[in-house]
RNA sequence: GCGGGAAUAGCUUAAUUGGUAUAGCGUCAGCCUUCCAAGCUGAAGAUCGCGGGUUCGAAUCCCGUUUCCCGCUCCA
């Protein structure tokens, strides 16, 4: 058996999806919704196994995790909090030369950025050895006097912001020489969904569908620790969905503007978080190949860029078919969250702690990895066309047994002398423990493939020897060679392949080595 | 957002450069079938992405639009 293409691309990925129930675009008899997809009949199969497993994996395997399931609205000042709502988020600019589009904050930031960076380049040169960057950066005078231009800059815009006067911004960027003239006007975009609670429309104020999940868990932090008795190091769980208005929305459903998130914030010890952050991006990739994926596919990528919360990111990408990408995000993210909420909520967000016998607000290590984009990486993984040793070829989609949305499907050999009656009785007792299916159409060969493109990992066959030795014949997906078993022995065969708790044990496995 | 390409049945696709649409696979019904998409009979399924224009006549030409793919770009 050889695989006819290493490389399966997206659009066959895209159309195999459709074919076999896993992925539909969103509203497609009315032309389709961008970047929106629906999970069809075997999709949601699989989407749910990965998120039991994960689920299984992070909090039911822990005791030092515990999950939620906060609500997709939430007040607006936890956006406030947060940082996803300021004044200039929103605004953004477009450089006619090279038609790309910058956030005004990031251009202001950037332009600092480079500045202050000149006068340590500077600094090295001349200083040669004796160069501390860290006593440089807090006591040059040029460098604290750019971070006193920057705070003056930002007060300014607001000020021209609170007075709409957003011409006068552009202006101030062009005196400042952050852009000339030719950039375009600056314009306002929502990168969050807004929608109105209230039902009369005097009543009405703006709230937003969640961009991220986290700040569900941050909120609640008070309560999950207190109830939980939860004792710091300890992490908040949770699995959600996340709405984000994607400029740019690409390459099926690895970016969507509505997704499933499943993230962990860990809470921890101040200045612990380099420990921390360490065990979870090691535990995190180690998570992904117990699935039995080849490690040549994932890598982690560090961020040099980092985002206004966090410390230290790094990203576990995945090899897709157009390129390394991210899957899950690790991030240090400092007491940023928890000691703004504390500041706009006005509640003491601090947690005591009886070793070391004081209040501290908890540091936090996130591991935040997006559903969706699992799903993509295993399925195109899983999907090979392979040549068979008679001439023809096969698509075989080689899911990770356990998380297969049909663990087993159950035919009768041929439709007639008792057969169908056995298999049906085989059915009906393996059900109550596993999403198999039974079918009696068509030919032996037909019914393999078909079980085949949507990933079964085993068929059962009754045959006319059944009759009289009550063995079956077990198909195996990935060899296709058969073995005889007895009927009685079935439930513990699917038991030992394809049941959830082989995984868990690997888990377990990866827990106590770390 | 820019550039390139595409859109015909569930999937893959044909239509001699204007004459209302082809097939394979799949699906459904029946027959037949002793292990890898077998065979026979029959059936359903397409206002050719959507809107407009040119024309006696448009899947085909023109304009607009939507969706998808590829490359840039962007991505707390």
């Amino acid at each position: 058996m050889s695989h006819i293409n290493e490389n399966i691309q997206l659009e066959f990925i895209i159309s195999h999806a459709k074919a076999y129930g896993f992925i539909f675009p969103s509203s497609e008899i009315y032309n389709g919704l961008s970047a929106v997809y629906d999970y069809g009949q075997y999709g949601v199969l699989l989407k749910n196994n990965i998120k039991n497993f994960w689920w299984k994996s992070m909090v039911q395997l822990r005791k030092d995790i515990i999950g939620i399931d906060s609500a997709i609205m939430m007040d607006t000042n936890i956006w406030k909090a947060s940082g996803h709502i300021n004044a200039f988020n929103d605004l953004m600019i477009e450089n006619l030369n090279t038609k790309s589009k910058h956030k005004i904050d990031i251009l202001i930031e950037e332009y600092i950025e480079n500045k202050i960076q000149k006068e340590i380049n500077n600094a090295k040169i001349i200083l040669g050895n004796s160069f501390n960057e860290e006593y440089f950066i807090k006591n040059n005078t040029n460098i604290i006097a750019l971070n006193l231009k920057k705070k003056k800059i930002f007060e300014q815009m607001f000020k021209l912001l609170k007075s709409n006067n957003i011409a006068e911004i552009k202006s101030l960027l062009i005196e400042l020489e952050i852009i000339n003239n030719n950039w375009g006007n600056i314009q306002k975009c929502n990168l969050m969904f807004k929608t109105k609670l209230g039902y009369t429309d005097d009543k009405q104020i703006d709230i937003y569908l969640r961009p991220e999940t986290a700040q569900g868990i941050f909120s609640n932090f008070s309560n999950v620790q207190k109830t939980g008795r939860m004792k710091i190091p300890f992490g908040i769980a949770q699995i959600g969905k996340a709405f984000r208005n994607e400029i740019i929305a690409r390459q099926f459903i690895f970016r969507m503007k509505e997704f499933e998130q499943m993230e962990m914030q860990f809470f921890i010890a101040p200045h612990e978080d380099k420990k921390w952050f360490s065990y979870w991006k090691n535990i995190r990739l180690k998570w992904y190949l117990s699935l039995g994926l080849d490690k040549y596919y994932f890598k982690f990528k560090n961020h040099t860029k980092l985002a206004h919360y966090a410390n230290a990111a790094t990203d576990i990408e995945y090899k897709f078919p157009f390129g390394f990408k991210e899957l899950e995000g690790i991030h240090s993210r400092t007491d940023f969250d928890l000691r703004n909420h504390q500041k706009f909520s006005k509640k003491k967000l601090q947690y005591y702690d009886p070793y070391k016998k004081c209040c501290y607000i908890p540091y936090v290590i996130e591991t935040s990895a997006g559903l969706d984009r699992i799903f993509l990486s295993i399925f195109s993984y899983s999907l090979k066309k392979e040549l068979l040793p008679n001439g023809n070829s096969r698509i075989v989609l080689k899911l990770p047994p356990t998380i297969a949305p049909i663990k087993a499907a159950i035919f009768p050999l041929v439709n007639k002398d008792g057969l169908p009656e056995i298999a049906i009785n085989i059915f009906n007792k393996l059900k109550l423990y596993y999403n198999i299916i039974y079918e009696e159409k068509e030919s032996i060969g037909k019914r393999y493939r078909r079980q085949d493109a949507i990933g079964t990992p085993f068929c059962i066959t009754v045959d006319y020897e059944s009759l009289s030795d009550n063995n079956v014949t077990i198909r195996f997906r990935d060899s296709m060679l058969s073995k005889r078993v007895s009927i009685k022995n079935l439930k513990k065969f699917l038991e030992n392949h394809i049941n959830m708790k082989i995984l868990l044990k690997k888990i377990i496995n990866i827990y106590n080595k770390n």
